[in-house]
DNA sequence: CCCCCCCC
């Protein structure tokens, strides 16, 4: 690949862009294999993902063309140059070649030169850890007197250096896993507390431990009172952070919370020996360590009589953003961003039928990416406001997130869980540089949400074209595919364009199910065997879709017509009702439109021949992205080059 | 020994 006259750069792509590329290749096959490119194959399999790029024009060989032809034109990039992927697109040309266009961020224009590519040996990436701490860290051992020996002294990450490196080419893809194991990354390889509790658990059965913690108290739960079988109790809990980043959690009941409860304090360092070891239940433990201590009758807790600086207040393990689409979801992740748009607190109700509280933020980082933040329960009142206040009156906060939770809906987004910690305008240096990067250039820079973005919605996709469909016998196999194509379409049914649909509850749901007209002219729903006085239209939208190799059908309901058509169906009822005319010209408009489309596609019985039925349960206009920026009208370029 | 993460 990119042999003679090519221009090589060595890019370091993110996971999900090289999963992407991939897959597209894996599409491909039998015209090209995936070895064909063994540079890119070799990186994959070494989790590394730094694959060659060269110059599409002259490229013939391999799986990946691409272009960079404004940033050699321009002479931003030389030979050799380092540069970060911030964003990128893939498609089949020709139905044989792939092109990845990608958006680079350049961090250096000049490196030394590369020289011929050679494959890279995978090497242990840093994470991208900060701790910050309210004074000067400096990082003297303590030793108390009195105890017979003080662990808690190891770090998560070397001392100074990650700050600088934590916006640097590799902290796209770190994954620091402070809040599920008890190392980070290859750099750690112990946590003091972890070690030292697992030597206690194996060989110390009774208690008598040897071991004080000399820590800071992050956070501390309210008071509960609880009944169950074994009768009544309370119970409260604190966060330990010591000095090397090493992080527990100390759990007192009913005595113990006589003693300790009003004695721990946040932020306060306390010498803590003597309690419960127990393994922790990871899945809800935001800590990293892999244990947690029960205190004890013979538990001992005192203030630490000088307050060690080198102890932070808090400890992130700040992700990018752009990072969130390549985590696992459910999995907790700390974010720093400044909030671009707060919502009003809203009351939703549980499957339970109990009500509570909802709020969302979005975020938006240097990765020039937002997401949105679901705030629940206490954070809608108490934070919630504060950013409220801020955001009304025009004022940008910062909000640090500490262990947020990767949900997945439509697409990725936050959500606080109670053991969650928010923080507004936190004062570290990272959160100023980030306040003052937005007040500078991020408030205006192009902003590709989580929830917008081509590779969320693309993630896991498979991309096919129309013709495929039918090649391949899709969603004949006994189980639906799931596919994406790139498409316009070519003619909407715009008169059936919706249908009137039952708006009562069913199963906990409302059953939208197709209602008709009853006699005392209301409307009667089948299924509820009920007649109601209103009904909803809903659309029920019949799509032609065309690409370069064929047409074919699909229906898009509620939420893809309306992404497809700009408006509700029942706004586009009562606008064809007092305006046809501009209906006719809304529904034209569709016809033009490029969009890329994610395709359920199941069997279908029609007068006894089976064929295949497609729903689209995904869409997104193509223009749009273009606009945001410009990687399509690269992809255009690109296209006609090849 | 307690919560165990919620809504579209």
């Amino acid at each position: 690949m990119g042999g003679g006259g090519g221009v090589g750069l060595e890019v370091e792509l993110s996971r999900g862009a090289v999963a992407a590329i991939l897959r597209m290749a894996e599409g491909l096959r039998p015209v090209l294999q995936v070895a064909d490119s063994p540079r890119l194959a070799a990186r994959a399999a070494a989790q590394r993902y730094r694959i060659l790029l060269s110059d599409s024009v002259h490229s013939h060989e391999g799986v990946l063309a691409v272009s960079m032809n404004h940033l050699i034109s321009d002479g931003s990039l030389r030979r050799g140059a380092v540069v970060r992927v911030l964003d990128y697109i893939c498609t089949i040309v020709q139905g044989r070649r792939v092109i990845v266009v990608i958006q680079l961020e350049i961090l250096r224009t000049d490196c030394t030169l590369i020289g011929d590519p050679t494959i890279y040996e995978a090497t242990p990436t840093q994470p991208f850890c900060v701790s910050y701490s309210g004074g000067l860290g400096n990082h003297e051992s303590c030793f108390l007197p009195g105890s017979q020996e003080v662990f808690g002294n190891l770090s998560c990450f070397s001392d100074q250096g990650m700050l600088d490196s934590s916006f640097g080419p590799r902290a796209e893809h770190t994954v620091c896993n402070l809040q599920y194991g008890g190392s980070c990354g290859s750099v750690l390889p112990l946590n003091t507390v972890d070690a030292k509790v697992q030597q206690l658990s194996l060989d110390d059965h009774h208690q008598n431990q040897r071991w004080t913690i000399k820590a800071r108290v992050t956070v501390k739960t309210d008071l509960r009172h609880y009944q169950n079988a074994r009768g009544t109790g309370k119970v409260f809990s604190f966060d330990l952070l010591d000095a090397k980043g090493g992080e527990i959690r100390v759990t007192c009941f009913n005595l113990q919370v006589d003693r300790y409860f009003d004695l721990i304090e946040v932020d306060k360092v306390y010498l803590i020996s003597r309690g419960i070891v127990k393994p922790a239940h990871k899945k809800y433990y935001p800590l990293n360590s892999d244990y947690e201590i029960y205190a004890d009758d013979s538990t001992f807790i005192e203030v630490c009589s000088d307050d060690d600086c080198s102890i932070p207040k808090q400890q992130y393990a700040f992700q990018q953003i752009s990072e969130i689409e390549n985590m696992e979801n459910g999995s907790l992740v700390d974010l720093l961003g400044v909030v671009t748009l707060v919502s009003p607190s809203a009351t939703i109700t549980r499957k339970d039928g109990t009500g509570t509280q909802k709020r969302t933020l979005h975020l938006k980082d240097m990765s020039g990416r937002s997401v949105e933040i679901t705030l629940r329960g206490k954070f809608c009142d108490g934070e919630g406001q504060v950013l409220q206040r801020h955001y009304d009156s025009g004022s940008s906060s910062v909000l640090a997130v500490k262990g947020g939770r990767i949900s997945d809906f439509s697409s990725r987004f936050v959500v606080t869980i109670s053991s969650t910690q928010l923080k507004v305008n936190p004062d570290f240096p990272d959160a100023e540089r980030l306040r003052q990067w937005y007040l500078t250039e991020g408030k205006t820079a192009a902003c590709i949400s989580l929830s917008q973005e081509m590779s969320s919605f693309t993630r896991n996709h498979v991309p096919k074209t129309i013709a495929q469909i039918k090649d391949e016998s899709l969603g004949q196999s006994g189980k639906p595919d799931v596919i994406t194509v790139r498409a316009t379409i070519s003619h909407v049914n715009a008169n059936n364009f919706c249908y009137p649909a039952c708006t009562l509850e069913f199963n906990g749901k409302q059953c939208n199910r197709k209602v008709t007209k009853s006699n005392e002219g209301a409307w009667h729903c089948d299924r509820c065997v009920l007649d109601v006085p209103k009904c909803e239209y809903r659309y029920l939208l019949m799509c032609q879709l065309q690409d370069h190799t064929g047409v074919t059908y699909a229906t898009a309901f509620q939420e893809a017509g309306t992404k497809i058509i700009g408006y509700s169906a029942e706004e586009l009822f009562n606008l064809r009702e007092q305006d046809e005319a501009k209906w006719e010209e809304i529904m034209l408009q569709v016809c033009r439109q490029e969009y890329l489309f994610k395709l359920n596609i199941t069997e279908e019985n029609l007068y006894g021949e089976t064929r295949a039925k497609c729903n689209i349960v995904g869409v997104e206009k193509l223009d749009a992205l273009a606009t945001n920026h410009h990687l399509l009208e690269e992809m255009e370029t690109a296209r006609a080059l090849v």
